[in-house]
DNA sequence: GCTGGTTCTGAACAAACGTTCAGTTAACCT
DNA sequence: AGGTTAACTGAACGTTTGTTCAGAACCAGC
């Protein structure tokens, strides 16, 4: 994981991985079939994670507990793996097709859960969106995003730039 | 370019680029003088083209105007170069150390203009922002996102999708 | 028709790639 | 101590990689 978020999938040969854990050429096949199942297996395992996760997430009433709730998980739960949320994002182009179309319905599935919060906030009059599919899609690329704060040197607690976000995302659609 | 942002830099071959031009291997090092140079002057090309538009949208007064003129130009520049913006994202850890300084300086500077329409519009009272630079990098993430949402098969008009953008953007900071 | 200068071909280079595998080593159970 | 299984080594495989370069092909001006 360390050396795909490093230098990108296509750019680490298996001898480097094998040289990372401390073992000749060869003996990873022992645990993979492929380098490509080594990515999808990483891809896989943070798409699942990310879903177990958020599924254990106390239920909230309201739409805005809701939201403000899928913000907060969102942003902790990516700042916690900065790696894999780098590789995830990175190297969706390097996944065999078949591979891609898993973890693309994963993806998919996991925008659905903010989509559906927006539906329910709009229909009940507490959020004002034009497009729950184009706003949840935004709202997940600026939180996303919040890797790259820390990656260019900003020097706030987590329960700052939590703070900050949540409140952009909040009144981005009230 | 195509190539590139297709299949991501390590993963494609000079061969395939050559045969993408029609030509034999080797005839492209009468052009460049590597490989590294190609994803170099692709990147630095974007980032000059970026700046030089930005320098010539007519200039706005108020710190409102000005931030929904960088939004809007933001959004329809980056709309207009999928592929390049592509490359600009995912192609960074690529570049040499030192190719990646000069594109992280250029990178900066533009980021810098955002930061500073939200100082002046916090101190003149019209923004309420927490920390600008943070906010300036969340409101950038949003908007280069703006790109997977066509990628995600949404059916909107490009005016449509700025304008829901720009609601955000303008809902975020005030 | 010749000349001078680009531009292209296509073979060649050493290095590195993913992957396989016969053979050695280590670990465990009895 | 002996036997079985699992794990690792290190060489080998055929390909492909970025890059170089001698020679062929082309095109201008005279």
């Amino acid at each position: 994981m360390t050396l795909f978020a490093r230098h990108g999938y296509a750019a680490v040969s298996m001898r480097q991985i094998e040289g990372e854990v401390g073992v000749q050429a060869g003996a990873l096949y022992n645990y993979t079939t492929d380098k490509q199942s080594l990515l999808f297996d990483l891809f896989k395992r943070h798409m699942v994670d990310l879903r177990t996760a958020l599924d254990a997430q106390p239920p909230s009433a309201s739409p805005q507990d809701r939201l403000e709730a899928f913000a907060r998980f969102h942003i902790r739960f990516h700042l916690e793996r900065p790696q894999a949320v780098f590789i995830s994002y990175m190297e969706l182009r390097n996944l065999t097709p078949e591979n891609f179309r898993v973890i693309e319905e994963l993806r998919r599935r996991y925008e659905g859960v903010l989509e559906a919060i927006l539906e329910t906030g709009r229909d009940a009059g507490a959020f004002h969106v034009a497009d729950t599919r184009v706003t949840a899609l935004a709202i997940i690329a600026m939180l996303t995003g919040i890797n790259t704060c820390y990656r260019s040197g900003v020097r706030l607690s987590l329960a700052e730039v939590e703070a900050i976000y949540w409140d952009m995302v909040r009144k981005a659609v009230t």
